[in-house]
DNA sequence: GTGATTGCAAATCTTTTGCACTAAA
DNA sequence: TTTAGTGCAAAAGATTTGCAATCAC
């Protein structure tokens, strides 16, 4: 059982991000960091903050997500058209995505072993490799 | 040099796939499967019709994209939140996505080698595997 | 003919934007 | 103060839908 803690980790982290520790933001970090791995799309985490009677509005739930996925805080996650899921887990890793539920999934880093990459086309560096499993039910 | 070939290859794979060869569906059947590996969006093919005036509408285009990635004649890759590219190549293989440019590029499946796949998870089926190696001109 | 397909315009959905207001430092 | 951040409502895109007109068989 881990104590609640203060808001001084969150604030710090936020600081060190380069960014305000603004009462919306803290309460989207602690939303977002306080509930160990999520998988979440902006209109959840807005659904969210309503439920735990914050008041945010949409768009700055949308300014958070990207700034935070911009200083390394959270990272995008594109399994859908027309719908983007941040991941609170940054460390290298994978996903299951079930397409039934929607639901994202990660798969430890070491549980997908790429033996041979190509090399990255001339003048280019490769900024991150995405492995998504496509899962279903059966047909 | 291949020669101009008659429709009747096309209008057969789209018979084979369940479809009327209707006018639209052909000649946008001919935009994608003539020109070797492509990647488009809706936008893009649609804007190809236009130039080629060949008449269709932007909601036939949809339907028509949807409706060869389900009868497996093209394959949806989603690497940007908001748009969707149809990828003429249905064979197994990745995708390098260039950030700065948009353009995605074909990866040969035996140029990557997934030596370790993770179980998926109880009732699941693994429908596909998608890797994509996002690229840029560095910073 | 008859059911599948198309085109158009309107609707939907997610995400972005402009700008006046508010709050952090 | 001063500048960053927020909220709202409107705008922007991409995609979808409903339905009458049209086409393939």
């Amino acid at each position: 059982m881990v104590a609640q803690r203060p808001y001084s980790d969150l604030i710090d982290r936020l600081k060190a991000a380069g960014l305000r520790p603004t009462r919306q933001r803290l309460a989207l970090a602690r939303l977002l960091f306080e509930n160990g791995d999520r998988h979440l799309t902006a209109e959840q985490l807005h659904g969210e903050a309503m439920a735990a009677r914050v008041p945010v509005s949409l768009a700055t739930v949308y300014n958070a997500l990207h700034q935070f996925t911009s200083t390394g805080l959270l990272r995008e996650v594109i399994v859908e058209p027309g719908r983007s899921y941040f991941d609170t887990n940054v460390t290298d890793h994978y996903h299951f995505f079930h397409e039934d539920s929607g639901q994202l999934e990660d798969i430890a880093g070491e549980d997908v072993r790429l033996s041979a990459l190509p090399l990255p086309p001339k003048g280019k560096r490769i900024r991150r490799v995405d492995v998504i499993i496509r899962v279903n039910c059966g047909d």
